[in-house]
RNA sequence: GGUCCGUUCGUCUAGUGGUUAGGACUCCAGGUUUUCAUCCUGGCAACAGGAGUUCGAUUCUCCUACGGACUACCA
């Protein structure tokens, strides 16, 4: 099987979580299956279509690493189209111009408290249609939808599914303007881009069956579907702007990695059967089974993402996420050597959650500490401390070599023979170092930043608690 | 309101007509660590409810409740 699929955005807004998902699920299993991943900007919407979320779109998902195969399509370009297929349909008698007004409609959805098109203008003769028309009166145009009987499709997440003619209305396939909806474009495409696997939200389930009628009417091949899960967020609602950071922008601008994401978000409604949850993008594509994946929607959580984002970001090489880290923060330790970097790195990848956690927390390799936390020093910087610290800064003061096996030994010994507790010692030197009181050994910090950086620092917190 | 869909720890999930219902995240406790984080060990915590089928249902069927999607000249 080699299955074409393609993902269809449409660009008024820019990419958020849920997208990401259905873009990444038709990934996966389009080259699971060495199969086609096309992207479609549906941006028939003409007021709220926007170029730049188009480019926007773009952007996050190839910083996804979700690259199409092919072209990207433009709806608003192939308006032709849709027009052969409107004008097709028209002349088999399977739609029909409808001189209702907007008013007059919801007049009667008032009256009847009926939703449903009631076929107004369905059977019209030519003369009354005519007369319409040579008044001038705008026109949108409708499918004629079978009275009786069902439509249904085998869903390959949800399983049958059917619906009966009854609830189907005849609905608008193109505007009063001439140009074509949702409905009409979405098959055309799908048909004129030889689709064969329609993977897309749950949201779309009711939209499917009038698909299939349009196909049906155009006597085209019908597609398979698969529809996703919804993703919510912790009030277990849909995911939405006011769940706060939902765009695939955001996660990139604090630090996360495409790699962490689409390893959580490949978590959501799916998993490969076996308890590893770490996985490398070829790995998901290997294992990813679109027949697994639930019918139950998912909420996103936060907290399993930070671990995932953690465990991705331990394993990575020092190297990459420096050229990761480059990428957000062009200037990032720029001051420094790239083996400096790559050290810092090596100290802090284990114990951060994103790149931007590991930079926030790498600060003072970089530069003097500036700000104390008051609470932190009253407990750290007792009245004999800085005797103490005095003490240490002399015997740094008068090292030869200085690595992080000697500082050891050396203040090891300092700390013996003088009878003082480690925290009584190191904790206050720590602080006036790094501004904190944790972080990875002091030793191995120590030894990076260098003696003088460190007698530096010393002293000046001496001189300042 | 109508149509469609869903329901296993707080969250993501595994699973079966007979299991101590398993794992992961979070949280808590202990250990490791100069500190914090990591790491290790342990712990808390779930089959929505009611009928039915059955020797036996979390698992199959139905009903109810709850949740969601859709119900546009949006996509």
């Amino acid at each position: 099987m080699n299955p074409r699929v393609r993902f269809s955005p449409s660009p008024t807004g820019q990419l958020h979580i849920g997208g990401a998902r259905t873009a990444l699920f038709n990934y996966l299993f389009s080259k699971h299956h060495q199969g086609k991943f096309l992207v479609r900007i549906e941006d028939t919407d003409l007021e709220r279509s926007k170029k730049e979320f188009t480019d926007q779109i773009c952007e996050s998902l190839n910083w996804l690493g979700l690259e199409w195969d092919e072209e990207l399509v433009y709806q608003s370009q192939r308006i032709k189209l849709y027009h052969e297929a409107i004008s097709v349909l028209l002349k088999s008698g399977n739609a029909y111009q409808c001189f209702a007004s907007k008013e007059e409609l919801n007049k009667i959805r008032e009256d009847t408290g009926s939703y449903l098109y009631p076929g107004l203008w369905r059977n019209k003769d030519q003369k009354n249609v005519a007369l319409e028309i040579q008044k001038g009166t705008p026109f949108t145009i409708r499918l004629k939808t079978p009275e009786t009987g069902e439509t249904s499709f085998d869903d390959l997440i949800y399983g049958s599914i059917t619906v009966s003619h009854s609830e189907i209305d005849d609905f608008i396939i193109a505007r009063s303007d001439g140009s074509p909806v949702y409905n009409l474009t979405n098959v055309v495409d799908d048909y004129d881009m030889s689709i064969s696997h329609i993977i897309r939200g749950e949201d779309h389930i009711a939209n499917t069956p009038k698909q299939i009628l349009i196909y049906k009417a155009l006597c085209w091949t019908v597609p398979i579907f698969a529809h996703l899960p919804m993703i919510l967020g912790q009030d277990k609602k849909r995911l939405s702007k006011r769940h706060g950071a939902t765009g695939v922008q955001t996660y990139r601008d604090e630090g996360y990695q495409s790699e962490a994401l689409l390893n959580y978000l490949s978590l959501l409604g799916w998993n490969p059967g076996t308890e590893e949850e770490i996985m490398s993008l070829s790995k998901i594509i290997d294992q990813f089974d679109l027949l697994k994946v639930h019918k139950k929607s998912a909420v996103f959580d936060d907290k399993k993402l930070n671990w995932i984002s953690g465990q991705h970001l331990g394993m990575q090489a020092n190297e990459d996420i420096l050229i990761r880290i480059r990428l957000i923060k062009p200037n990032w330790g720029k001051t420094e050597s790239n083996d400096f970097c790559l050290s810092v790195i090596n100290l802090m990848k284990g114990r951060s959650k994103s790149l931007l956690d590991l930079i926030e927390n790498s600060v003072y390799y970089f530069q003097d500490p500036t700000e104390f936390n008051e609470k932190v020093l009253r407990k750290t910087w007792k009245d004999d401390t800085s005797n103490i610290v005095e003490s240490v800064h002399s015997i740094l003061d008068s090292m030869e070599i200085w690595n992080a096996e000697l500082l050891e030994d050396t203040l090891k010994d300092f700390m013996e023979s003088n009878e003082l507790g480690f925290g009584k010692v190191m904790k206050p030197v720590r602080l006036a170092i790094c501004g904190r009181v944790n972080g990875p050994s002091l030793f191995l910090i120590m030894e990076l930043i260098g003696q003088s950086t460190c007698i530096r620092r010393i002293n000046k917190a001496i001189g300042t608690f």
